[in-house]
DNA sequence: CGTGTAATTGAGTAGGGTCAACGTGAGTGG
DNA sequence: CCACTCACGTTGACCCTACTCAATTACACG
């Protein structure tokens, strides 16, 4: 794995720079070595849809590694970052040489459809407060760390952003979170949300109606 | 490849047989011979959503071979049908004997996950006219025949799998193809549509303004 | 010819999107 | 250190899409 090492470069972003643009040509695999960076898609008509929220030691922008031409989404900094970049043609080989390897990116590949068809379930199912709560949680879970005011959640996150990864307006987005602010369930700060009691979240998330 | 052929069982189901359950052990991949199969999930209250229609040479239930415990959906036929079945431990063999057909399953997986990506995107930014209108026109674009009446979409599709499949429900999915078929764009029977002018459809897919 | 499943259609309603005006806090430069 | 500015956030009013509930009709199959 030593020969991996030595095909990457490591790049430096600024916060809210464009790691690679939906469209162009896809010549590299990146892995996040430190930061965060959101992968969005656009619409015709301006509209942004976050894909998938990226944490040191993820792949993205995998598209050529596995066979694609052109990138299928755009990706940006939420902080500033550094990016481990692999030629896309160094990843090919690298599958083709290790069934190790390969099996593995079988894997990382059929977690993310599992976790795209959920997503699909939740949007087709559940309403907007729902959908917000479980997507606070699983920010929780993944990126969040223990505090003395609650699980803090670790990307910044704005009430936009949260919008884009839920399916919601930043309207809609900035009401729930106001809401549950005052009802002291979360802090809701400037692009920072810190979760005072999960399990009225929860509770939420999964309707279980709540005994108060 | 003889030896997988060897190890294949054929079985066959009646329409509305489950092929099999979300969360039972997955011990075989499948291939459809013939016939049609809709991969669901369910929801706790019951809601349905069609995650993926199969036809004849694809693959499904995927989920034992490479390296799930159990299937996280469920699958059933939509007619009758005849399903080869491969072992799972069989299938994660040839994947890492054979270079090629891990590649081709990479292939496979993430052609799937930008699907469901697309899938996501639009439900978080389209209306449900719209949502129809390309659920439509993929269906014709997978399955469809033409025939002097126009394309003629080649699975039973009844008002409510519509529905499942595009995140609506059964009475918006009646009223607008009700409509549709009102207006002359499509033929809307009973468990089948038939496309009389898929550039109309189109148009409304795309938002594009109709000049009548 | 009866029975069950699919489809149609109406009335009523509300979730949440749209638009718009107004706060607010974090950097920046003097 | 303070004021200025800009992006982020809050909140209200309005309204429309599409869901809910429910009654009725049309098919297909035994």
């Amino acid at each position: 794995m030593l020969e991996v090492a030595r095909c990457c470069r490591l790049r430096r972003f600024e916060r809210g720079a464009f790691v690679f643009f939906e469209g162009t040509r896809a010549r590299a695999v990146q892995v996040l070595y430190t930061g965060r960076v959101k992968v969005v898609r656009e619409t015709d008509d301006g509209r942004e849809v976050i894909i998938r929220i990226i944490q040191p030691g993820e792949i993205f922008g995998g598209a050529g590694g596995w066979g694609r031409e052109v990138y299928p989404a755009t990706a940006v900094t939420l902080e500033d970052s550094r990016i481990l970049e692999l030629p896309s043609e160094d990843f090919a080989t690298l599958v083709e040489r290790y069934s190790d390897f390969a099996m593995a990116m079988i894997r990382e590949l059929a977690t993310r459809l599992r976790e795209a068809e959920a997503r699909i379930l939740e949007l087709q199912t559940e309403r907007v407060e729902r959908r917000i709560a479980r997507t606070l949680l699983r920010l929780a879970n993944k990126t969040g760390t223990k505090t003395e005011r609650g699980i803090e959640i670790g990307v910044p996150l704005s009430r936009q952003s949260l919008a884009d990864l839920c399916g919601t307006t930043l309207s809609t987005a900035s009401r729930v979170l106001s809401g549950w602010d005052r009802a002291g369930i979360i802090f809701a700060e400037r692009e920072h949300v810190t979760i005072r009691h999960a399990h009225q979240l929860v509770a939420i998330a999964e309707d279980i109606a709540e005994a108060e």
